[in-house]
DNA sequence: GTCAGGGTTGACGTTTACGTCAAGCTTGGG
DNA sequence: CCCAAGCTTGACGTAAACGTCAACCCTGAC
């Protein structure tokens, strides 16, 4: 089911990234695809985890954060210590984007109130043009 | 009213940033502080600014992209044509900035899923070992 | 057989966003 | 007078995240 793999360059167009950006993550331990001899065979995972990657980039994390980041999806081995500190970064890390959001929130705002006041003084503009 | 204005150090104790980064961001065209000789004084007008750069740093945006931002509160001369294409500007961002939250949204619900099933496993755990 | 179309490993180059000196001015305090 | 504190302008250094070669291997098509 999940045995399908993919070459280096179908991931490059699926995801619209350079091999080179691939291997780049490969040598950071963000992702790990199998390896066949030389050749890469990049796995389901590498791809959930290159989505994660990508969406970690355009909030604005360093790969070194996203590499932790990553972490949290993985419970290893189940130990009961490990899925409690898993669980226990997890919410420091909810905790984080939450108040990213909300810290977003206002930055929409000032921007909609901006936008009105610039809106205001359009319409004066108009009304003295007609006046 | 407005006429106060902040040495260097001053602004870096109040934003936690260093004086090389305040001169950088000067350089950039970022900040346009009041120069007195040699010295620079800045105004209120570039704590705001100082602020918005900060933010869309934590947003992941670069300096380039932080100063259109920056553009798009300023209302020039006030001329129709240019209120106009700020407003225009400021509805694309606007937009990007609605999408980001969504994405957001969606991350921090899938770490909450995630969450749960982590605490799903550890409860297991617990019935496993008192059974 | 050779040739284009993939893939591979180095290894050096580049951009962004500063850090980190060096060397110098100026101003209040003792 | 001298000094420390704070400011200034260079100018070189650096970390992150790749870009961009070079040089090589393999495989299927003609």
């Amino acid at each position: 089911m999940s045995e399908e793999t993919y070459t280096i360059g179908e991931m490059c167009r699926a995801f619209d990234v350079t091999p080179r950006a691939l291997r780049f993550y490969e040598q950071k331990e963000l992702l790990k695809p199998i390896r066949e001899g030389q050749h890469r065979h990049y796995t389901n995972r590498d791809r959930a985890r290159l989505k994660l990657i990508l969406r970690g980039k355009r909030f604005g994390f360093s790969l070194a954060e996203i590499r932790e980041l990553l972490e949290l999806y993985y419970v290893g081995d189940g130990q009961k210590t490990q899925l409690e500190a898993t669980l226990d970064a997890a919410e420091k890390h909810h905790v984080e984007l939450v108040e990213k959001r909300e810290e977003l929130t206002a930055a929409i705002g000032e921007l909609e109130e901006h936008m009105t006041l610039v809106r205001r003084m359009l319409a004066d503009k108009g009304h003295r043009a007609a006046g």
